[in-house]
DNA sequence: CGCATTTGACCTGCGC
DNA sequence: GCGCAGGTCAAATGCG
């Protein structure tokens, strides 16, 4: 026991006269072990009557004996340790200044490591303090800069709901005149087809015939006799529609519906009816088109942030994995539906097709995604459905929120399918460029309230002189339009030619067109990047591709 | 036990 | 009219 305390304190000597007492203390236990150690154990080094006891002894010694003092205490240390009592006998006591000496010096040890050991605490908290600090600031301006944003987005979101309330109150303005001018868009959209095919392909087309107008008040009847027709009823139909619903469609807007999910949602009447006048034409369903995403996935399923439910899954002709059906079911009654594939050429490359747009309010993680194709979808329909201007419709490249790197308008799918391709590079966007002629407007508002409502994104651009004509021109200046835009890009005519030669339900002719593909650019592009127009008699067939890609689902 | 998934049957549209 | 393929339904099954 006391063989051990004594190593202790020997080992944690320092300096000199330490290590002169590690002799003392040494020499200390090999005179008076057998004495010393039942004393020991009752022995309080921590006692403050020893403390001051003995400081006051050493002081004594050290002035009055000096160092011979050390010499002497070599003997009895046990008996000097139980003298410093008071009240022992002066005999003991001339032993005691050396033991007390050894007995200081272990104090003196035990306050230096506690001091150390306290100064080590202090520097470690301060050390603390101070990374607290820096965190603190940090975090202060973290919530600075997000106070900052947060403030840029909110006038952002003002100015963006500004300028989309200007817009609707210029749609709504702009569709009585349209009304009224209807019949002269009619009249110059035939003339410039007429033209233009004759410039295109001199070759007599009987379609034409049925595009003279009529001069009759039921025109769209008579236009409806013939399926050539369609693609004009249609674009009719979605015009007179788009901007009939405009004020009713706030509503729509603030809820998250919209009519297109409706009418979405009611799969089973894809066809079109067709109206007996334009007062029925709110009745028309809407077209389906989808949005195809492809992206490099290992899991079964990309996040998009909303849930599905799984409620089939088939085999799908021409590719070994099966084609999964998700329904979603974030809202009871959300008419969106997608379909998951693996691509047949590339395992790793999940198609996910979306159909439909949500009915209800999305989560942040879902807005992103829902942009898009609420985007895509809304560039295919817009596109298409404006063709009446007589311009390729899907000419124009919006920057898509969800990073598209490249949209591709399928022809060979049933329904109006964009693909974004999200494997590819972000610049492969860059390989589609507006025509020359093209103004930037933001996409036709109807039916995304997704669009409208998420102020997270701006609208994506729409390069296109179809929206700038519908969005603003009159319907007199569409011609015009349309001759400068041929006489300027020859692309433009190409695709237009393209377009018009599938309205017309002729092949298209590949006068200057490189597309050759007839799976799934039938109504194909020139290879420029610039579409043909959609608007085939059958809406469902409806559909342009101006980027071909291996892996597009290819049913039948 | 409730919910999600699986899977075969059924429906519908389209081409021949 | 028939067959094919895509899409959907709903009972069965699995899982937490």
């Amino acid at each position: 026991m006391e063989k051990q305390h004594s190593r202790e304190l020997t080992f944690l000597h320092s300096g000199d006269s330490l290590r002169q007492n590690s002799g003392v203390a040494d020499r200390t236990l090999d005179h008076s072990s057998d004495h010393v150690e039942p004393h020991i154990k009752e022995m309080d080094f921590f006692s403050t009557q020893y403390q001051s006891h003995d400081h006051h002894h050493q002081e004594g010694n050290t002035n009055n004996n000096g160092s011979s003092s050390f010499n002497d205490s070599s003997v009895n240390i046990g008996l000097n340790i139980l003298s410093s009592s008071p009240g022992v006998s002066r005999a003991t006591n001339e032993e005691k200044p050396k033991a007390q000496v050894s007995l200081f010096v272990y104090m003196e040890m035990f306050s230096g490591l506690i001091f150390l050991l306290i100064f080590e605490f202090k520097l470690v908290k301060k050390t603390w303090d101070f990374q607290e600090s820096a965190l603190k600031m940090e975090l202060e301006k973290l919530n600075e800069e997000n106070r900052r944003l947060r403030s840029m987005l909110d006038q952002i979101t003002k100015n963006y709901n500004e300028l989309q309330g200007q817009l609707l109150m210029a749609l709504q303005k702009q569709a009585h005149r349209n009304q009224q001018e209807q019949k002269d868009a009619v009249n110059g959209m035939a003339s410039t087809i007429m033209s233009v095919q004759q410039f295109m392909d001199p070759r007599p087309s009987a379609a034409l015939d049925v595009n003279e107008p009529s001069g009759s008040d039921d025109k769209t009847q008579e236009l409806s006799a013939s399926p050539e027709n369609t693609m004009e009823i249609v674009s009719k139909e979605y015009d007179h529609r788009m901007v009939q619903n405009m004020p009713g469609k706030q509503v729509s807007i603030e809820d998250g519906t919209d009519q297109t999910s409706q009418s979405w949602g009611s799969l089973k009447s894809p066809k079109i009816d067709q109206p007996k006048n334009e007062d029925q034409v709110p009745e028309v369903p809407f077209r389906k088109a989808r949005v195809s995403v492809r992206a490099r996935s290992e899991a079964p399923l990309i996040s998009d942030g909303c849930q599905w439910r799984k409620y089939g899954q088939k085999m799908a002709k021409g590719n070994p994995c099966p084609r999964a059906y998700y329904r979603c079911t974030m809202a009871v009654g959300c008419p969106v539906r997608k379909q998951v594939q693996r691509c047949a050429d590339d395992k790793s490359v999940l198609i996910t097709t979306y159909e439909g747009n949500h009915n209800h309010p999305l989560p942040p993680a879902a807005t992103a995604m829902a942009n898009t194709t609420s985007a895509a979808a809304a560039m295919l329909l817009s596109g298409s459905t404006k063709s009446k201007d007589g311009l390729p419709t899907s000419a124009y490249y919006p920057s898509l929120p969800y990073a598209s790197s490249m949209a591709t308008l399928s022809a060979s799918a049933p329904f109006p399918t964009i693909t974004l391709d999200l494997t590819q590079g972000p610049n492969a966007v860059q390989l589609l460029r507006p025509p020359p002629s093209a103004a930037s407007f933001p996409l036709p508002l109807h039916g995304y309230p997704q669009l409208l409502g998420n102020p997270m994104f701006g609208p994506p651009k729409l390069s296109t002189a179809s929206s700038a004509m519908q969005l603003g021109q009159r319907p007199a200046s569409m011609v015009e339009t349309v001759t400068a835009a041929i006489a300027s890009d020859p692309n433009f005519t190409a695709a237009l030619a393209a377009a018009i030669s599938t309205i017309m339900g002729a092949p298209p002719r590949n006068q200057g067109n490189s597309s050759n593909n007839n799976d799934e650019n039938n109504n194909s592009s020139n290879g420029m990047g610039v579409p043909a127009l959609p608007g085939s008699p059958q809406i469902q067939q409806s559909c342009t591709t101006f980027s071909s890609k291996a892996c597009t689902n290819k049913p039948g």
